[in-house]
DNA sequence: AATATTTGGTTTATTATATAAACTAGTTTA
DNA sequence: TAAACTAGTTTATATAATAAACCAAATATT
């Protein structure tokens, strides 16, 4: 049987902001949005999606006299994506 | 730019299925079923999908007087399924 | 100086998707 | 012959993805 892949990480969006996580210890909102293509508004309910689940952290703030959203992944967050890339791998080709 | 996951695929019974397929020529609908560990019904749909796309094909036959329904994946399916898996791999750490 | 535009988001509404439940049609078993 | 099982399909419901509308503050334009 193959094994369950986590429906939070199994979506386009939210895995795109997950991999970029992994890869960089912060990323601003703007950056997600730009890197991911997203529009502002899935984003920000995808981002609270994972926030809620634990898997990161969200920071507001300012530069300047801006606003800024920074994102972190957290352990729990690093857990549950290894997890899932290791599932993953059942279902791609050897 | 994060490459865009055709959304046919990305969906995990979806995705079971086509996995399955590519690594046999066919598989029928009580094997599909087992496999995956899907509900029937869910099942049902899903292969539907596939079949509207152009990703399998769908045989009706009689194995003894029980129906049988076989699954194959087509070159297009074949070929989905790549371009998938090539997508996938820039979420996924190097 | 007022007004329009842009930035950085959130909230709400709509559409699409996944899943389960209910159903159909026929078969086998008790 | 009635109950239970097989192999599915159809329909309904819950969840998710996405877009559209909105908001507050900052910056640019006339």
């Amino acid at each position: 049987m193959l094994p369950e892949l986590d429906p939070l990480l199994h979506s386009q969006l939210r895995l795109a902001v997950m991999s970029i996580l992994i890869g960089s210890p912060e990323a601003d909102f703007v950056y997600l949005r730009k890197t991911t293509g997203a529009t502002a508004g899935n984003l920000s309910v995808q981002i609270e999606k994972l926030r809620e689940a634990g898997y990161i952290t969200v920071e507001k703030s300012f530069r300047g006299k801006m606003p800024r959203t920074t994102c972190r992944i957290t352990p729990t967050g690093i857990k549950a994506f290894e997890t899932y890339v290791e599932a993953l791998q059942d279902y791609l080709p050897k």
